[in-house]
DNA sequence: GCCGAGGCCGCATACGTATGCAAAAATCTG
DNA sequence: CAGATTTTTGCATACGTATGCGGCCTCGGC
């Protein structure tokens, strides 16, 4: 098995035209007559001759790759904005090249490693980004995009594009809404304190209580997880008085701790009311009914590659922070 | 902002070295003194060089790139199994570039795509395949590794890789243990009818009841996920008598039957029983506790890029089926 | 001090495609 | 139908790196 790869020049031959036109057949909008765009396409075809992507991304110094960093697939919030963010890209012509970072792991070291595949993009969706990073990719021109999360150094904001929920308005309505149905003692089930998002949900929690002059009734770290949110509604479950209602910064925490609940054999809501953060498949699930404040995840890819194709086709301008609505989505968690 | 693209040979002028120098220096293996190394490195690091894998990847015709093909990541068994395949990847060197087929979608078309970027390899973890399209990557020196998935056209068999659980051995136990325990009524939620784990899980599923002298008290369709187990399970209340057991193709279907069943009023595992198959982390939830057929993961991920490997060292080898054991972990959603 | 053996190095070329440029062909204009 | 204009084409070169080859240098052994 001979293992000729087949090149333009192979096609140009058999077509009997140049190699310039044959890739010219295979650019569009370049100028080749309908009679030799046949010929090559029918010698293209004859041949199974495929342009090498590689060769072409050397000249044209555009790759249509782009780089992906994701983690924790286990929470399934992220699979769900994931698979949108692929197929969304697809649809644009780009395609994802993964880097996964481990649970505590930064994202620097594995950014290098695909800059040197001449990415198009890179779009964040887990690990934190030293600011120093984001410089250096911005500075070959690579533009960066950071779904649901700030850059590593505070301070450094008008830096790369950012598309997050309001995570603030979030946690505001869930206190602003269990509040006004008459409960005071509201208890928190964190995420991992090295998160943007957890950290935006945590003070604006924080603040939204101050407001009506109340403060938490337990403050609890899950660590965005089943386990942890169970965890950590176990040992909020020690205290006495007893929390009335625990909001959870993101929903498979809550379904933790809603089963930790019940295993205490606390009625929820009757008892006590449980509000998570995400809205994934399983909070409307028949066994959870969670109550909990849905994120924009059609919205959230759309603008992560619009900001993405906006910076590509014109890399002076300002970096944009968009931030996209939460809704309030009432089941059956929640007496509210 | 000039953007420079700093190159091998920026590096080498400012070493006072030569071009290869700077490449033997980044290329293992290669013969270089100490001094010069040290030179270049220093060189690379004031310059912020970082090797351009396209040009590489022309040269050394290896990208370090493996298409990995996933579908249906609203199935969580999908995303943790794609999690621990990017991970082993990301350990040996490689990277994946990613092609999400759309449910019903054929993965040909994207396949040959990604082939563009002279891919090292492909990992299929969802869509089919066809024969032909199989036969044009091995042509061209791309080995192929299909997960949990037969071949398109069957008879293709000792074409390609394979790796996959022991689909039928599963159906069987559950068969037995269920029989074993005195269930006789036995009814079938089946998967998407076009793939391969479910064609296997089914007629598995028959000929065990058939050894017993028994007959499916009852199949649907529940398309692999929550919703279709759901509405496949309240198609099979519909009939009288009541199927005494559910076997569900998988554990996402087995949990919507749960839910439907326990909507019916049904006591589970008192009146009925539930088996499902995956050991996705909810079905461990003490809101469901599924029993089920555990896959093994991390065998299937290892055994996967295994044998890539292997593939990619001795293109001619003969094409291995893997096949590996599942275990029965019984919880308690079936009377067993 | 001489010779042989390696180890390093630089030169030149190749990988497969895109594209500026000028020539050629086709089309249009009056 | 000639000239002007546009479209198409081929030539040559560039993208950034790896690598075979021959030459240089170093070092050790005698």
């Amino acid at each position: 098995m001979v293992e000729r790869k087949v090149t333009s020049v192979d096609v140009a031959r058999r077509a009997g035209v140049s190699q310039s036109a044959v890739s010219r057949t295979f650019t569009p909008g370049a100028s080749v007559s309908v009679a030799t765009r046949e010929k090559v396409l029918a010698a293209a075809q004859a041949l199974g001759y495929r342009p090498n992507m590689l060769a072409r991304g050397l000249i044209t110094r555009t790759t249509g790759l782009v780089g992906v960093v994701v983690g924790d697939l286990g929470n399934p919030y992220h699979p769900i904005l994931f698979e949108s963010l692929a197929s969304r890209l697809q649809d644009r012509g780009k395609r994802p090249l993964l880097v996964h970072v481990p649970p505590q792991g930064t994202a620097d070291a594995a950014v290098f490693e695909v800059l040197q595949y001449q990415i198009d993009g890179i779009i964040l969706v887990a690990g934190s980004f030293a600011e120093a990073t984001a410089r250096e990719c911005l500075a070959i021109g690579t533009p960066v995009v950071l779904v649901g999360r700030g850059i590593g150094d505070e301070g450094a904001e008008k830096l790369v594009d950012t598309v997050s929920s309001d995570n603030a308005g979030g946690a505001r309505l869930a206190v602003e809404a269990l509040v006004a149905a008459g409960h005071r003692r509201i208890a928190f089930i964190a995420g991992r304190r090295d998160t943007h998002s957890n950290s935006e949900r945590h003070s604006a929690f924080l603040q939204a209580l101050a407001r009506h002059g109340l403060e938490p009734a337990g403050e609890e770290e899950g660590s965005y997880s089943y386990e942890g949110g169970r965890a950590a509604a176990q040992r909020l479950l020690a205290r006495s008085p007893l929390p009335e209602a625990l909001f959870c910064a993101n929903d498979l925490m809550a379904l933790g701790a809603l089963d930790a609940l019940r295993a205490a054999g606390l009625d929820v809501p009757g008892e006590i009311s449980v509000v998570g953060f995400d809205d994934i498949p399983m909070a409307a699930w028949p066994a959870y009914e969670l109550t909990t404040l849905r994120q924009d995840v059609d919205g959230i890819v759309t603008h992560a590659v619009d900001l993405l194709e906006a910076r590509l086709s014109d890399h002076g301008r300002t970096a944009e922070q968009v931030i996209l609505d939460v809704t309030l989505v009432k089941r059956n968690s929640a007496r509210l």
